[in-house]
RNA sequence: CGGGGCGUAGCGCAGUCCGGUUAGCGCGCCUGGUUCGGGACCAGGAGGUCGGAGGUUCAAAUCCUCUCGCCCCGACCA
């Protein structure tokens, strides 16, 4: 009766059941430097399974990967001005190596624009090299203030896109259509629903003409950017002359777009999905999608049983899942169950003498129930269990959603919102800077989106949510990660 | 950088106010045995520069000074 690794109720401090849940998933480590972490194997492995899906997406939308240095010469960052001011105060600058003083500093990349679109002037002379699309995976460095495991860390993993078009059209559509791929995939594989829409200008990427995103909201009400596409307009192709000839013979710049995801969704799948138990993955992106735990009294009752449980695991990796078979002696089944609840594996098949007598495994969901499979169609039982667990997921985080968000908000009710329980507010907005500047002072919330036509409220706000002067956009205010 | 908390065994903590001899407890770990349908039990065992430096003292985990680091909350950001 020792229970040694409960965690914070999530009701209690949210901020400490998180790590708490993070840590006992065993997902990452604290590191020796600040701000950094280490992302241990059942953490990176989540990670891999996103770069799987993702990488696919991007492969089947015409996009190849490519590798560009981690470290860029400072002059670079500083050719497009609104680029430097933004990233400025976060750059780290190697001065030193090779044990002198270097000519020109380098800077670690905290993104990529610079020295990707310097190669992009090399690559592009005509109109017939365009569109140019590349993807890449790496590491950036960003000295943030203050981080937290997965949501803010000083270095973090993810992937940028950077694409040259020979148009604007062109450029939007594939700033539009990147924006649709990772909103399928955090519906699709992360069970998560998000709202999708435009920046306002305070809070779109530095350098860009337009700033797409994703949002999502997590159990705290507070919502995550969980994947952000930009369309840099010429900014850039002008600061690296990244010029092409056009079919009318003339000279013109291209039209860029970058896009990004990154280890972050891992804090965000935690705070959507985990429960007072620890982290619940998706089926989707669960490393380990299914646990046979066998159970046993007698050595002949092992045996018997050790049979049914092996061959169970093995029908299932011919099937296409991710199993693991947990025959470790000398440890109660509870004990386990325990363990593979806290990081979260979806699916645990309990086999027993009884099951075993009964040509049956015993089925229970990380989200709930429990329920015998026959073996005679273990495998398709098992799908139609992990699908319904995926939906159930998605549907619950939906009905979350929903259930905290609030249209039509007035003044009064925006401060009493953000002041309180938190989410999702829709309401209308002036547009002016003035009023979402007075807004983040008051309530600690900012303008998520813009949101996207399919989710805007049916009748439009008539005014500003905040000045009452006539509305010209709906926004979404959230406090954000 | 401001406010709050905390550094004692792998993890979680007690001991610190009021200095005193071999620094303790739970979990975990190792060995053997009995167990095993929701966190097992018994017996034996390993494991410590008390974050670091300096000082006070016959004597410091404990008192003083300095310092390093971590977590949480706030100002910046994916």
């Amino acid at each position: 009766m020792s229970q040694e690794q409960g965690i914070t109720p999530r009701a209690k401090d949210f901020s400490a059941w998180y790590n708490d849940a993070v840590m006992r998933a065993e997902l990452a480590d604290y590191s020796p430097v600040r701000g950094c972490m280490v992302i241990r194997p059942n953490g990176y492995a989540i990670w891999e399974l996103i770069q799987q899906a993702l990488d696919r997406m991007f492969k089947d939308t015409g996009h190849r990967n490519a590798y560009f240095p981690l470290l860029i010469p400072q002059s670079f960052l500083a050719k497009e001005a609104e680029h430097v001011e933004g990233f400025a105060p976060e750059v780290a600058v190697v001065t030193r190596a090779g044990g002198k003083e270097l000519d020109e500093p380098l800077v670690i990349r905290p993104t990529s624009e610079t020295i990707i679109y310097d190669s992009f002037a090399k690559w592009i002379h005509s109109y017939r090299d365009l569109p140019l699309l590349i993807n890449q995976w790496a590491n950036i460095v960003r000295w943030e203030m203050r981080t937290r495991l997965f949501l803010r860390t000083t270095e973090f993993l993810w992937q940028e896109g950077h694409t040259a078009h020979v148009d604007e059209a062109d450029a939007e559509r594939e700033a539009r259509q990147m924006l649709a791929v990772y909103r399928r995939f955090a519906e699709e594989w992360m069970a998560m629903p998000v709202l999708t829409g435009v920046k306002t200008d305070s809070e779109k990427f530095a350098g860009a003409l337009r700033t797409y995103a994703v949002e999502a909201l997590m159990q705290d009400n507070k919502s995550i950017q969980a994947g952000t596409t930009h369309h840099l307009g010429q900014n850039f192709a002008k600061a690296f002359g990244v010029q092409f000839q056009t079919a009318a013979g003339g000279l013109d710049y291209v039209w860029n777009t970058s896009w990004g995801l990154s280890t972050r969704l891992i804090g965000g799948l935690v705070m959507t999905h985990g429960d007072d138990v620890g982290i619940v993955c998706p089926p989707r992106l669960a490393p380990v999608q299914v646990v046979v735990v066998p159970i046993y009294r007698s050595d002949a009752e092992r045996t018997a049983v050790s049979e049914v449980a092996d061959r169970a695991a093995k029908s299932l990796r011919d099937g296409g899942f991710r199993v693991e078979l947990d025959a470790r002696e000398g440890m109660k089944p509870g004990a386990k169950y325990y363990e593979w609840e806290g990081q979260g594996v979806p699916l645990r098949l309990e086999v027993g003498p009884k099951d075993v007598a009964k040509e049956q495994v015993f089925a229970a969901r990380r989200t709930g129930g429990k329920a015998p499979i026959p073996l005679a169609g273990l495998v398709d039982g098992v799908r139609a269990a992990l699908e319904e667990i995926q939906s159930g997921l998605y549907q619950a985080a939906r009905e979350r959603r929903e259930a905290n968000t609030r249209r039509g908000v007035s003044r009064d009710e925006l401060v009493a919102l953000m002041a309180g329980p938190g989410g999702f507010a829709f309401g209308g907005f002036c547009g002016r800077l003035e009023c979402e500047l007075a807004i983040k002072e008051a309530t600690k919330a900012t303008v998520r989106v813009l949101p996207d036509e399919e989710f805007r409220s049916p009748t439009p706000p008539a005014t500003c949510a905040w000045c009452g002067s006539p509305s010209v956009v709906e926004a979404v205010w959230a406090k954000a990660y």
